[in-house]
DNA sequence: TGTCTAACCTATTCAGATT
DNA sequence: AATCTGAATAGGTTAGACA
């Protein structure tokens, strides 16, 4: 970023962590947190307006005066504004300052709540992708094992009929019978496990759990032209 | 190369909403 | 009153610009 537009962002207190450089290493005294507050001093003349007309009508979201001191209270955003923040997160779950600033103007928020909205709304979707991808990897788990048990317990047919056409069960069988050159299966109650390492395991080794959530985005869930979540907030 | 800063992240706090 | 939800904060990391 040019240090033109630095400067700017910083001016108008649009990025994120405004108190960089300028955060009191002392807590903030009550009496001038009106001082200390990023929505005190709205650089949006306009913006002003448009939220104290909506905290006339109930719909405001600009902390309204907690008591004689000034501190604010915490306020839920509209649903109004809410709708909006969603449309353009589902356009782009990223927010480049011009967007930043025109959801600012549009909703009358100051622009670092439109950021930490952002932020926040990133964390809840990353999560999210989160438990689906669990869903995802146990439901392919749970088909996986599902499998195993059918092919074990037809391995173990298959050795009846064996033993019985070579001498009714003279022929015993180990604790471990070898399948393959690679890979043996338990014959006991608890044989439903792959010797050493389980499959989930295994794909863990192989990195295959390994993912970022872009790499999800465009691999797992998402249809390759899609990137937004499909995952609802 | 070191410093500065914007932008991002995770973890946490805290207050309003809900049960 | 307890719990949940989400807005906001704290502090750390990263990347780009610049001297």
């Amino acid at each position: 970023m040019e240090l033109k537009e630095r400067d700017l962002d910083r001016e108008l207190e649009t990025d994120m962590d405004w108190h960089h450089g300028t955060k009191p290493l002392v807590p903030r005294p009550e009496t001038l947190s009106f001082f200390y507050n990023y929505n005190y001093n709205s650089p949006y003349p306009g913006v002003e307006v448009k939220q104290a007309a909506l905290m006339e009508t109930g719909e405001g979201s600009v902390p309204a005066l907690m008591d004689s001191r000034n501190k604010e209270k915490k306020k839920r955003l509209t649903n109004n504004q809410i709708e909006l923040l969603e449309r353009s997160f589902q356009e782009e779950i990223k927010l480049d300052p011009e967007r930043k600033m025109k959801l600012s103007r549009e909703l009358g928020l100051q622009p670092r709540q439109i950021a930490v909205w952002f932020q926040n709304r990133r964390t809840r979707w990353k999560t999210k992708q989160l438990e689906h991808l669990y869903d995802v990897l146990k439901h392919q788990y749970d088909v996986v094992s599902n499998e195993k048990q059918k092919l074990q317990e037809e391995v173990m047919k298959l050795k009846a009929m064996l033993s019985k056409e070579q001498g009714f069960g003279k022929q015993t069988f180990g604790c471990y019978t070898e399948i393959s050159g690679e890979e043996t299966v338990e014959s006991t109650s608890e044989g439903l496990t792959l010797r050493g390492k389980s499959n989930i395991e295994h794909v863990a080794d192989q990195g295959y759990c390994s993912f970022t959530v872009e790499d999800y985005n465009t691999t797992v869930l998402l249809p390759p032209h899609c990137h937004w979540p499909a995952v609802p907030y």
